[in-house]
DNA sequence: ATTTCTGCAAAACCTTTGCAAGCCG
DNA sequence: CGGCTTGCAAAGGTTTTGCAGAAAT
């Protein structure tokens, strides 16, 4: 029987090699630390953890490492960080289209969507104010590069 | 005919009353070029405009009436902001439930939502990635509140 | 007259960067 | 080895805070 721990450190070699990227023991224990703990932690929440096992890594070293995963698609952002909190009048019935290359973000009609959840509660007892979707893709100009 | 202007202010007027808040020339100022802007302005963007009309203004009053607009639900921010940046592993395949109280963030499964978006090109050549869905509301223990 | 708000300056965060030393391939 | 990566410390950018004076109710 192969171990969990022997399964994960060749899936995260092959993993590595596709993106071209070397294998360093922060980072096998960076991806780990994600993988067990699940969650949605910020990079201090990452780093807390990951010292429990590297006690001398760096914190630069996990957002260096965080940013590279998130360019490799092996993580995500769970909000878009556009830099700065950006605002808008409450109430514009619109959703988002952000381009996940550069950034940009515009509006959407909710008619052009189609289909969209309509709960007003969800299990648990939570009272659903408003429903925030964010299309997330590659605009047009981006596409071409 | 009652200009824009004055109707403007008084609509402004009564929405401070309702909330309790004074009716400040900054405030009024701020609710006018954001509603005349329209898009996604950052604080900065915010206090370049408001800086038109009144010179002397402070970035950290902007801050100030950014927070107090969005709490008072008159704005709203485009991304909501959790101090920090948040990461999960990609290919989860879960949208978020956020309480706007008091921010906390859990994952619920799309066939729990419903009837979803599926569009996977979008007029002007936008190319869907993924659909990112934030249920904002209020969490079970804030509605007690 | 009181309470609330503003502007300033400093502080508090969070995140990024430059560089010398160390590790990976 | 040669190039990529790390850890450190310093810098950068954004956002918050405390407080005295000014404005609003």
């Amino acid at each position: 029987m192969i171990s969990m721990q022997a399964e994960e450190q060749s899936t995260f070699r092959e993993l590595c090699e596709q993106r071209g990227i070397a294998v360093t023991h922060q980072r096998q224990v960076l991806y780990e630390v994600m993988r067990a703990a699940g969650g949605h932690p910020s990079p201090e929440e990452v780093y807390a953890r990951v010292r429990e096992r590297i006690p001398t890594i760096s914190l630069a070293t996990v957002y260096k490492n965080i940013h590279l995963f998130v360019e490799s698609g092996v993580l995500r952002e769970v909000s878009l960080h556009h830099g700065s909190v950006r605002v808008e009048m409450a109430g514009e019935q619109h959703h988002h289209v952000v381009c996940s290359r550069c950034k940009s973000i515009s509006d959407i009609e909710e008619r052009e969507l189609g289909p969209m959840p309509r709960r007003e509660r969800l299990a648990g007892g939570f009272l659903v104010e408003r429903y925030a979707i964010d299309v997330i893709g590659l605009c047009a100009n981006c596409q071409k590069n």
